[in-house]
RNA sequence: AGGCUCGUAGCUCAACUUGGUAGAGCAACGGACUCUUAAUCCGUGAGUUGGGGGUUCGAAUCCCCCCGGGCCUACCA
């Protein structure tokens, strides 16, 4: 994108000449340091309380120092008011002709800055006629960067330093995940949205430190990639020569590290899915994956209970959150119903142990299924039947248990019943927010189940089955992997439900979007 | 990929149904104003109506194609 003048608007063309401007008096327009003492947030909550009222209009015991961007200026004459914008909110800035002197707020301040504009304040607190809290700009006055750019208009109305109403007229989605930077700066709500996101990160990570858990980081060029049925993004190395895959899952390689003998690892960190784009999916996105060894999936449910009510508690004071119109208890014991009495529950048929013919006469002519057609095998007819008729009537936290082996490849065979395996899932407001199993840990039966997969994924895809098995992982658990339990969150799903965001887009500071 | 829907000034929108040459608020610019707060008052400039083609004397408006967005569906355990 060239710069040239033809194609810069009126306003910006201005403000390129307020920049030349300012150089020409000697001001630079891109200093290099300010010392800040104070941000908006606990300037105001400390002159909240009338026990810190400080004296109308007179330096006080209240210096302060603060940076941050210009939003809205009301200019009278000798003197202005303006609201300076930090990260932690903000407050109105005072600015008086005869402190700065006539030249500088004449010739400068109402002349070449802008909203927009990034500058440093060095006054007193005070409280205004109206009452609002206010610095002072007595002592220092500085521009510390020229915006060449107009930012969309805000207007806040205030009372007594509350935000009453926002005038954010951005309402254009695409620009504010293309502009993520404008969002944020001018969106206080956004900043709030990704303050959580952050908490609830670090929230888990200590959770899982506490217990002990070592956090590693494991491959994301992978030459075999798995531990998910999803479609890679596919990529090569130069000097090798070789094609490398972008990880779907961290699964396999966490496991690894059980063999090798540490007892509870996690990860945190992006997988990659070459599909489709929607409001629940974007093709990075992050999860959380924790092995330990020796523990079972019954023992994971109460652990994943315990992070859950942990992160939301840090993030809302409270287990309990609003969803779409929906109260939800996040503390608490949840119900755990197998996967097959969901679906009587749901749908009078017990389909446990029945064939692929028997189900698809159920999905088809019983329940009417759209989406089933005969040619789905056993597992995608049980799934859609699940995610149809159970799942999204599922709000309140429920761990859906025992699911069919023909779902769960890296799952261990139910203890006592055939033709399951020990697997979770937590449906919250009807969307999955866990995957967990005890883990497989067999490696015969581990390599059958991958053969099965790539036998069909093979035809599939035409693609050489050798090609489409880990045999090095194979090689770890046959040197022996420990009993363990493995759990995987997805993070921006989690966000989105702690957050009340409707979107993905929306707990993804940059979403992937067709280029401009 | 399919369906629905939208694209007009820096921003939010009107004019489209019923074709007559684009208008308002905010932002910007000039002026007044030393406690305002969506500041106010007076004045000014600003648009290839997403792009291309067609119909017409005349298209933001009607028709076709393309580009881009949003929502839904599909794909994605």
């Amino acid at each position: 994108m060239s710069s040239s003048s033809a194609e810069l608007s009126e306003q910006e063309q201005r403000r390129r000449e307020e920049r030349t401007e300012l150089e020409e008096r000697g001001i630079d327009p891109y200093p290099y340091t300010w010392d800040v003492d104070a941000h908006a947030e606990e300037i105001l909550d400390t002159f909240e309380d009338d026990k810190h009222q400080p004296d109308d209009g007179e330096p006080g015991e209240y210096e302060v120092s603060i940076a941050g961007r210009i939003t809205g200026m009301r200019v009278m004459g000798g003197s202005a008011f303006f609201d300076l914008r930090d990260e932690s909110g903000t407050i109105q800035v005072y600015v008086r002709s005869q402190d700065l002197g006539e030249d500088f707020y004449e010739e400068v301040f109402t002349e070449l800055f802008d909203i927009g504009d990034i500058v440093g304040i060095e006054g007193f607190v005070f409280r205004t006629g109206m009452g609002e809290v206010t610095v002072r700009a007595a002592d220092d006055f500085q521009l510390l960067a020229k915006s060449l750019r107009p930012p969309p208009p805000v207007k806040e109305e205030t009372e007594d330093g509350e935000v009453v109403e926002q005038h954010y007229e951005v309402t254009d989605k695409e620009f504010r995940y293309r502009q993520r930077y404008v969002d944020l700066f001018v969106n206080p709500d956004t900043r709030e949205v990704f303050r959580q996101r952050a908490e609830l990160i670090s929230t888990m990570r200590e959770f899982l430190d506490d217990r002990g858990y070592l956090e590693v980081e494991t491959p994301v060029l992978q030459p075999v990639y798995g531990g998910a049925t999803a479609r890679p993004f596919k990529t090569h190395h130069n000097a090798l020569d070789m094609p490398l895959y972008l990880r779907i899952a961290d699964e396999l390689y966490l496991k690894r590290l059980l063999v090798g003998g540490l007892e509870g690892v996690y990860e945190i960190s992006k997988d990659f899915r070459n599909e489709g784009l929607s409001r629940f999916h974007n093709p990075e996105f992050t999860m959380m994956e924790c092995y330990v060894a020796y523990k079972d999936y019954e023992w994971m449910m109460d652990t994943t209970e315990a992070l859950l009510r942990t992160v939301t508690t840090a993030l809302h004071d409270d287990p309990v959150i609003e969803f779409e119109d929906h109260e939800i208890d996040m503390g608490g014991e949840w119900t755990r119903i197998p996967f097959f009495d969901a679906i009587e529950d749901a749908t009078g048929f017990d389909l446990y142990q029945s064939d692929v013919e028997q189900v698809y006469e159920v999905a088809n002519d019983d329940l009417g299924l759209d989406e089933v057609d005969p040619d789905m095998d056993l597992g995608e007819l049980l799934d859609e039947i699940f995610s149809e008729t159970v799942e999204p009537a599922l709000i309140e936290p429920t761990f859906i248990t025992d699911y069919p082996i023909e779902l769960s490849p890296l799952a261990k065979k139910h203890r006592e019943n055939e033709g399951l395996v020990e697997r979770f899932e937590l449906v919250v407001a009807g969307r999955e927010i866990a995957n967990a199993f005890s883990e497989l840990n067999d490696p015969q039966d581990q390599r059958e189940r991958f053969e099965a997969q790539a036998r069909q994924r093979a035809e599939e895809e035409d693609v050489d089955v050798s090609d489409l098995i880990d045999e090095d992982f194979l090689r770890a658990l046959e040197y022996g992997m420990p009993p363990a339990a493995g759990l995987g969150i997805g993070i921006d799903r989690l966000t989105m439900l702690l957050t009340g965001q409707e979107s993905i887009r929306d707990v993804i500071l940059f979403p992937l979007l067709r280029p401009e």
